[in-house]
DNA sequence: GTAATATAATTGACATATCAATTATATTTG
DNA sequence: CAAATATAATTGATATGTCAATTATATTAC
């Protein structure tokens, strides 16, 4: 009656999941746009769908803190994917534009991506998938609710 | 027939749902143990099962990779919850042992991560379990095969 | 047995994660 | 409208994540 270790328990496959998949999505990436991660790919075709997104909602949309989106933005900045400069209507914000760089990253990823959803759910059913979700959504309402 | 945005995604999905878990387990931890992090936690624990663990199979088992699990283990020696001695039957290696300190905490955790496990679970039939696993594992090969 | 190769762990460089504190600007309230 | 409060983002401190290079020791092959 001792507790499984973490290893055998569902938040163990949970977790080695969505690692693998990041790794495999990070590797195939990786193979045609140098120099870019996932989660920086995520952030320039997040502002490209919504240009007027804050740091604090991109923040959301990507799981990280604010802190964490500032240095991430700094980073892709740096790298001349992003230009940001003061909104004049609320100077607390930034307005965040892709550049050119940014634009062709943004040209190259869609066909990348597809390709990594498609493969690595390959075999799954819709219907398992919306299984997936709807049990992993209890899971998450639980740790939200208590 | 544009891409889904990720956050429309399944792996949305899987990731903001181990993201919760992580956050909740966090929390319910830190309010008896000061100081101490989930995966902090987890080392402990394997080591406390497995004393014989390298370095390298405890970075496995809780997916990191060694580089950040020689930092790991040097903030926790550090704060005391582990000693480590180069084991004299492979002067590569490290034994690692856990300290009183250590031992307390291990005292401390299991009732809080039964009930971490167990709320967070809650509602969800072993079968839902069972098919979650399944499905998630099916994943996880598609994404190692290719 | 020595050279070549393999393995365990560390280190350096840099990006990210996270908390708490801070800055700058907006909004609300008395 | 001025003071109090709220909000958006940054910064500092510290830990972790990751890659590539390095160190130290073991193992293998000639």
């Amino acid at each position: 009656m001792s507790l499984p270790l973490p290893s055998e328990t569902i938040f163990h496959v949970i977790e080695s999941t969505i690692k693998e998949y990041r790794k495999f999505a990070q590797k195939n990436i990786s193979k045609k746009v140098k120099d870019i991660t996932i989660d920086q790919s995520m952030v320039l075709i997040f502002l490209n769908e919504h240009p007027e997104l804050t740091q604090k909602e991109i923040a959301k949309l990507v799981f990280r803190d604010n802190a964490s989106l500032t240095r991430m933005l700094n980073t892709m900045v740096k790298k001349k994917y992003l230009k940001r400069s003061v909104d004049n209507k609320d100077r607390r914000r930034y307005n965040i534009e892709i550049t050119a760089k940014g634009k062709d990253i943004l040209d190259t990823l869609p066909p990348i991506i597809h390709q990594n959803r498609n493969s690595s759910l390959k075999g799954i059913t819709k219907n398992e998938q919306k299984q997936l979700e709807i049990i992993l959504n209890k899971i998450k309402t639980n740790c939200l609710k208590t």
